[in-house]
DNA sequence: ACGCGGTGATACCCGACGGGTATGACAGGG
DNA sequence: CCCTGTCATACCCGTCGGGTATCACCGCGT
């Protein structure tokens, strides 16, 4: 009478996202008009009202907006449960397949400290295999939470740690990265002020979550994109210390004065228990 | 083919809760052979074996412990996808039903510091209506966590704040309950050590999320209990500063002087977005 | 004004599957 | 030894989820 299914969420969230009862079906791999049916079941059995059906497309209420969030959440939580049971199958048998962990990282982040952490703990005794999940700049979260990686490396202020337990490893400054014949770049120090309003330099843009905020300079996806667009004097861009382990010879790194300290922290989700997980986060923090 | 479903996964927490097929079925209303098929066909979908059957009796494997973990969380998620969908429900249409804000505090603890906050958020503009919902010991996590509760008075070390956001109160320290002819309720001040070795007040037991520590002490279920006891001058407890509100003539308080500190927290589910949550939160930090 | 395209809703049918009842296989205890 | 209690199997049935065909409605073009 009141629980609802996964099969519902799947089906709402399909439709909230598209806002389109046709393309979220074939999103689905199903027809229309079952679809549409679904949905209004689901809103008689919650009794509310979840969309506002204008004869042209659809548009979320307060209550649907709601649910996309939450549902969300709940449907993140049950592929989790899938998948580490899953991986955790057979693990209970001796001589069944070794305990194995997945780490989070953003690609070409932390990554000494990767390294350092991934050779200490394997020099552990009873070390479980590690496999390093290598995603975007603002996975982490996502993949935590959806069960796809146990434990995850991530950066404040750029990734939030909002629903996770997690253990702050190393601090960094930032540095501004600029053309190598820029002007700037023979300065001693700069200022946030003074790389936000360079006229012939606009400041890259990363993504937050999936979106990026308006702005005039380009759009950034990966690392290696950003290190070309500097090269050829197109953008300047704020980033963490470590990546000057990656500059080019067209490149120049200048220290901020005031940029916010960048935090590497070790993440996992709340009430993991095991043995594995509980190794590699005291061996991070002894680091 | 990969996704569980939320019956799927009722069933087995049942029957992992039961261990036993026969009660679980009774629990869930349904007969025994449909939830016995449920579960083989959950086992067969997953590739894994969750449960060994002994002809007497059921136990859960490694898998299946990583199941009931996750599952619980994820039929938590869904029941709060739910719930919070039906109670936002309508509040979106102008002259709709008012916000409304469920506030789970401990009955009993930090009784003047809620007055004071339900006071002082009612006294704000535009405030919600706030329905306070007293509840045991440790249930807060739990209500938050299914929907129940939108906001919850927490306090460490007996709450955990994992997977929460939060932000501190009030701090106090502890004093020991005493009866009040007792030789130790003269003293100025005592140590743990010494209340905890009383040989003819053995020290109260209170749970920790549904279970009881063992040791000589009476389990404690709820503050009135506590008061006779320690009246009766059977026990001996420990508790915040602001118990003292509530003492009998017969009991006595004495300081503690290394007892933990008890904090006392606002904490919401993250990813919360609602402004009258939002408000009552900045109401409470400006206390 | 009229027809056309595109939206979501309705009508109807069918097969899958979730659930019930009856029964079996098997172990332990009086 | 049978009786009790456990979970598994066999079989039946009704519900309901999904597909196809179609409708009702609106905006827009000519």
């Amino acid at each position: 009478m009141d629980t609802l299914e996964t099969r519902e969420l799947r089906y709402f969230v399909a439709v909230a996202e598209e806002l389109h009862f046709g393309r979220a079906a074939e999103r689905l791999g199903m027809a229309q008009p079952p679809l549409s049916r679904a949905i209004q079941q689901l809103e008689r059995r919650l009794g509310v009202c979840l969309l506002e059906r204008n004869r042209r497309g659809v548009r979320l209420t307060g209550a649907g907006e709601v649910l996309l969030q939450e549902g969300r959440a709940a449907l993140d939580a049950t592929a989790a449960a899938a998948r580490r049971t899953r991986r955790a199958g057979g693990a209970d048998s001796p001589g069944g397949p070794r305990d194995q962990l997945v780490l989070a990282v953003k690609a070409a982040a932390s990554h000494d400290l990767l390294r350092k952490l991934l050779d200490a703990y394997a020099a552990e005794p009873g070390s479980a295999e590690v496999e390093v999940l290598l995603c975007g700049m603002c996975e982490q979260e996502e993949l935590l939470r959806d069960g796809r990686a146990d434990v995850a490396l991530m950066h404040t202020p750029w990734n939030s740690l909002a629903g996770f337990d997690s253990e702050a490893l190393t601090t960094e400054g930032q540095v501004a990265l600029l053309p190598a014949g820029h002007p700037l770049a023979a300065r001693e120090a700069l200022s946030l002020a003074d790389v936000r309003d360079v006229p012939d330099l606009p400041l890259a843009r990363w993504p937050s979550h999936g979106t990026y905020a308006p702005g005039p300079g380009p759009e950034i996806h990966n690392q290696t994109q950003l290190a070309q667009l500097i090269a050829l004097g197109r953008t300047v861009a704020v980033v963490p210390d470590s990546a000057r382990s990656w500059l080019w010879a067209e490149h120049a790194a200048v220290p901020l004065t005031d940029a916010p300290p960048v935090v590497t922290h070790i993440a996992w989700p709340v009430h993991s228990r095991s043995v594995a997980l509980a190794g590699l986060i005291r061996t991070a923090a002894r680091l």
